[in-house]
DNA sequence: TTAGCAAATGAAACGGGTTCCATGGCAATA
DNA sequence: TATTGCCATGGAACCCGTTTCATTTGCTAA
């Protein structure tokens, strides 16, 4: 490999006045400049990007942390995070958690060892707090509001799609209410913004039999359905954490027989298109994109940006 | 930061007995190791991942070429990449390129720049034979058949499956045939082979007014259909390059009260579990897995690995 | 002519590890 | 007792840049 050496050797000048040629740092004279380059492109150095990152200390690389890269939410918050590395410096490495505990720690460490500049965590098994303490490492930035905790976040805001659609429920008459969640309620605040809007109209908690946990896929939407019916619960719609999940419990009733129950779905998925069922659209993208700015933003205040989400009534 | 050098002056050994002693090398006595690692558990110190990594010349990073992650196809390979990274001493760098051929240069670049330890072109927008000439900078693997040019690939064996897909076609009485490909056949290695295919069968090569390129999306299937209709063309079945597609397109004939031609899709995806419409799954999971074990190993002979598609037949 | 200053250049330190090689101590073997 | 050889250890080179600071060169103004 050629190095900055070679070239100061070959060009007579010394390795600072190639370094300070090749990043334009001024100081040069037109002489050297054009003689270095002339010797650069006959060479056709380039310059070791580990030793700069040693030198500069940082490698423009961002750490994003998710559990599951197949549920939408994922998804989509990826695209939102690649579009905005797109035209940045940064380059974005994906962290798979699957809720690791000790995972989770060893890619904070990765964060004081330098091997990130900055770390997204868009889902997490490790308490906030803990993560606020890398901060003095480098930026972090969570994917949910962070409560009291001074941490800075990009988030979804649920709560009014959730009320509009929980309004919308009630006036279509809805009695009885089955749900999907991704993580059971104690864990997710997911599930608990969508039960507190469901109280509000509602005013009761909802039956825990009507509820599954642990819901993602079309077909886990189709065995939750299942879970229903063998649980004789008797249902006339089923607020999905999906649209997928909604089309997969679908088609259980349809191939059983049984009346199909209206049809909430989330994340604005081609299956809600297709059945052209009420979905919310949680604008993930917009959250990827915006914490990906965040934890490259110059100066780090603890800020916090929340994303208004839209319940979307089909035609 | 507290460095090597830190914990060599505080236990009394030199930096080369650290250096073992953190690493397991050999040669430092019990006492030694246990002295030193009792302070650098008292300082709290982690080795400096980027002067590791100068060091000894490697970053155990894999960088993935890919031009669009919305795309079904690079999903399920990202996914497999994933997988396979997960329980890997490497970490995946996505590197979105658009078809851009500057980018995927500066990509090149960025492996002689030692930036990655290997790159993964899923897909890409330089010649073959250019990607090659990097071979000596590092192992790059591509996800497609590279022919009679010498690197390593990993790619799904379409032949057999198209093969299927339009011998059922034939036996169902199909006659006027309409395509969509995500890119034009001229680049695509796949829509070719999907016309190789259907000449097989069907003995004419298709008329171009029934093939539409550039179609990935839900929407982008029902503006193909649009453009069908428009154009005249009269089908009877649809041969989509994605179950989504293949999904929006049925819905313009829906909406606006036409004949639904059949459909055939392809990635297995939801959509198609819920039309029951035929699919191939081109485990394209599987081909992300291997290609990430591929330039992960150790001695990267120029291999390649054929990962057979299936046409998936449903009821 | 010379002081004064800016521009151009280079030596060396620095970032923080790994590793080669030399050295010293000590026990087993001849 | 002298030799051999292993183990433990440290010094220093090495990886390859950036940056600070000192020095030299060249020009302008007095």
């Amino acid at each position: 490999m050629t190095t900055i050496r070679d070239i100061a050797e070959k060009s007579g000048y010394s390795i600072s006045t190639i370094s300070r040629a090749l990043n334009h740092s001024g100081y040069v004279s037109a002489t050297a400049q054009a003689k270095i380059e002339a010797i650069v492109k006959e060479l056709n150095y380039v310059p070791n990007a580990i030793a700069q990152d040693l030198s500069t200390g940082s490698t423009h690389n961002i750490g994003v942390v998710l559990p599951d890269v197949n549920h939408p939410f994922y998804t989509q918050l990826i695209k939102g995070m690649l579009d905005a590395a797109f035209d940045s410096e940064y380059h974005v490495t994906f962290l798979p958690s699957a809720y690791d505990q000790e995972l989770e720690r060893h890619y904070l460490e990765q964060l004081r060892r330098k091997v990130y500049d900055g770390l997204i965590f868009t889902s997490r098994a490790l308490a906030l707090s803990e993560l606020a303490t890398y901060l003095q490492f480098g930026p972090v930035v969570v994917c949910e509001d962070p409560g009291s905790i001074k941490i800075p976040a990009v988030f979804s805001y649920r709560e009014s799609a959730y009320q509009a659609a929980f309004a919308y429920l009630k006036k279509k008459g809805a009695r009885h209410i089955a749900f999907t969640f991704s993580r059971p309620e104690p864990i997710s605040a997911t599930s608990k913004a969508v039960m507190r809007a469901y109280l509000k109209y509602y005013c009761v908690p909802a039956d825990q039999r009507n509820i599954v946990a642990y819901v993602n896929t079309y077909q886990e939407g189709y065995d939750a359905a299942q879970q229903f019916v063998k649980d004789n619960v008797m249902i006339d719609y089923l607020f999905a954490n999906s649209d997928d999940v909604a089309t997969g419990a679908r088609q259980y009733y349809l191939d059983h027989g049984l009346p199909v129950p209206g049809l909430v779905g989330q994340e604005y998925q081609v299956s809600s298109m297709l059945l052209n069922i009420p979905t919310i659209d949680h604008h993930l993208d917009v959250v990827g994109r915006e914490a990906f700015r965040m934890v490259t933003a110059q100066h780090l205040a603890t800020t916090r940006l929340a994303v208004q989400s839209d319940f979307i009534l089909r035609q």
